[in-house]
DNA sequence: ATAATACTTGGAGTTGGCTCAAAGTCAAGA
DNA sequence: TCTTGACTTTGAGCCAACTCCAAGTATTAT
């Protein structure tokens, strides 16, 4: 798969998908004889994964983190099982604000929500 | 109070309290004669907003628009009502990716805690 | 063979959200 | 009176994550 079919599929800029390579997010690209870019299975799969942990605010730089362990070999199983179980803590505590926001919000909502059928403000601030 | 205490209590460095005035992500802050920041209940309550917003990840420029809005007075609760549910269907995509990540992770960490106890990969790639 | 298109690299520029520094004002204590 | 320290403003600097540009090479269509 070219760099531009793989842009398309994923909504990735031909520039990200080049910049991640550089930056180790997803590991070195498999390269057709003349030296360009040729997406195979597992390279796509790579991308998957930068899109995913992307998607939901992981750091690129703990992504690279990742898969320089993984370059390295079963010897950083270790390394790996912990970098990705403190990543999942992290994001869920980012949930547990996002739900708290989320009710905040409902909250602040509901009572718009009255105030501009009844057009009184049922309260005093913000 | 003093922006120090302000500051202190929300965890926002002084220059940060600052910008978002500036920046309208908070109201003008009252004053002492003097001209220093004098931050009264009300205040301390736009700042709590703030924080709120900005841990759950909203862009400083949508929680300035809404303090405009705000300080532009009744005629604008519709907009702001639809300012606010925007807002809060953004959270919960966020919140979906959130939960489609973390159990991606759950499940790679299943896998890596049993590479990790017998020694053994039970899987091919990443 | 040649033009158009798609690719390459390296490096500079952009945006959001702070963060820091310089230079100045003011109030309280020794 | 003088100094200390907290405050003020304006504006520059920084970091993450792209995003764009220039200059050059390779592939494809005619």
């Amino acid at each position: 798969m070219t760099i531009k079919e793989v842009s398309e599929k994923y909504g990735l800029s031909q520039d990200t998908l080049r910049y991640y390579e550089k930056i180790g997010v997803i590991p070195p690209v498999t390269r057709t004889s003349g030296g360009i870019r040729n997406y195979t299975e597992q390279d796509i799969g790579w991308v998957e994964n930068a899109v995913c942990m992307r998607n939901a605010g992981l750091p690129v730089e703990v992504i690279a983190e990742y898969c320089r362990l993984f370059s390295m070999g079963d010897s950083t199983i270790g390394a790996r099982l912990e970098l990705l179980t403190e990543q999942r803590k992290k994001l869920i505590e980012q949930k547990e604000q996002l739900e708290t926001e989320i009710s905040r919000l409902d909250y602040k909502i509901g009572r718009y929500e009255i105030a501009a059928k009844t057009g009184v403000l049922s309260w005093e601030k913000d």
